[in-house]
DNA sequence: GTCTATATTAGGATAGAC
DNA sequence: GTCTATCCTAATATAGAC
């Protein structure tokens, strides 16, 4: 493997580990047995090495939340399409640690930012469109604008709120959890289905993270 | 005013605006028109003068927290009741700014935020409660407590959500939004009282927030 | 491409005079 | 209590040999 890539890989997992702010460019290079003047010679500062991790999450993120919305509307493909989305956010999750410092010290990366959470808020709105459309629920227009809100707000946060509560959880745990929450706010708008829906969302929840937050 | 009282005041003023990482001792002392070895002398340190501002915001936001609940059910007293606890968030909301940074660098903060976010807990779970005595709401143990988790993240992360989104805005327009948020999350509940409470919550809502919104 | 050695800051902190 | 001057350290970054 090239040696610019271990770079961004061990870059990553240490600036998801310790905080890319606890994580010095020193610490990589040790961590990969190479000399701080070689990192330099692949990325021209710490910054360039950020942008770059950066730009792989984008491209991640906006794949994942650009996918057609308009596919079928069981709660099992609903679960995994956002299990998805916090995944490769969870994959990426010190950008999240400390949103406000790095956008701060990289004002380039706020607007890319800002714009990736206007395209998990366009997912979510057709989300619901399409459950409307579907005349599940019935809601009106500020009805419908403040939960989106609410929902893009936890998907940005969920990570840290989590990590914040319990320190190192299991991935899978953490992520299932998030998603629990997420179709927790839907539930009470469905009425009549709304106990059915909250058994299947419980049971997969449960099935799910029994095994995991077992070991 | 004594020298002690405007360091603190001068710093929670600058960590507010710039972040508590972006803002350097010299830099208060700057602002002050007083040496960095004057600042030293009345604190030992950066981490000192933090300890010393979260000491204020804990007493603070714990007193409110701690209010009893037993309170009448009108939507305007909920709603001037959260508006209190926002506004104190938001006097200190360098804390919840890079939260996971300064709890890393300051390991004792972290236990004392944790408690802090459980009395959160403790307050919207007795609100919650309040409701369901009244019988104005009738929700299974589970949905309940997704719920209250949910109301809990939108009440630690909407300073930051909003402050990512629109940078600088008005205070009162910020925390009236967070209200509607909260707000808005207990609405579906509602049943029959839906209709009414939106109403009210809107009219609230749009009557304060309008002038403010307009400067 | 990779190393060793070193330069450069910036920021936190102290000593000692007043 | 306050100032000036200075130290110390950690982290980013570069120069130049191999």
């Amino acid at each position: 493997m090239k040696t610019r890539d271990r770079i961004l890989q061990t870059s990553l997992a240490l600036f998801n580990l310790e905080g890319e702010a606890n994580t010095t460019t020193v610490d990589i290079a040790n961590e990969l047995d190479i000399s701080p003047g070689n990192l330099y010679y692949h990325f021209k500062g710490k910054d360039v090495l950020i942008a770059e991790l950066f730009t792989q999450y984008e491209q991640g993120i906006t794949e994942i939340l650009n996918a057609p919305i308009d596919r079928p509307l069981s709660v099992e493909d609903n679960w995994f399409y956002l299990y998805v989305v916090f995944e490769e956010m969870y994959n990426y999750r010190f950008l999240y640690r400390n949103l406000s410092d790095l956008l701060a010290r990289y004002p380039e990366l706020a607007r890319r930012f800002r714009r990736i959470v206007d395209l998990k808020h366009a997912a979510i709105t057709a989300f619901w469109q399409t459950l409307s459309d579907a005349a599940v629920v019935s809601t009106s227009e500020e009805e419908a604008e403040a939960l989106v809100d609410n929902m893009v707000l936890l998907l940005t946060y969920w990570l840290n709120y989590d990590h914040l509560l319990h320190e190192e959880r299991p991935p899978a745990l953490i992520i299932h959890k998030g998603v629990y929450q997420l179709m927790s706010m839907i539930a009470p708008y469905l009425g009549e289905q709304q106990r059915d829906f909250y058994e299947q969302v419980r049971s997969i929840y449960r099935n799910i993270i029994a095994p995991a937050a077992a070991k």
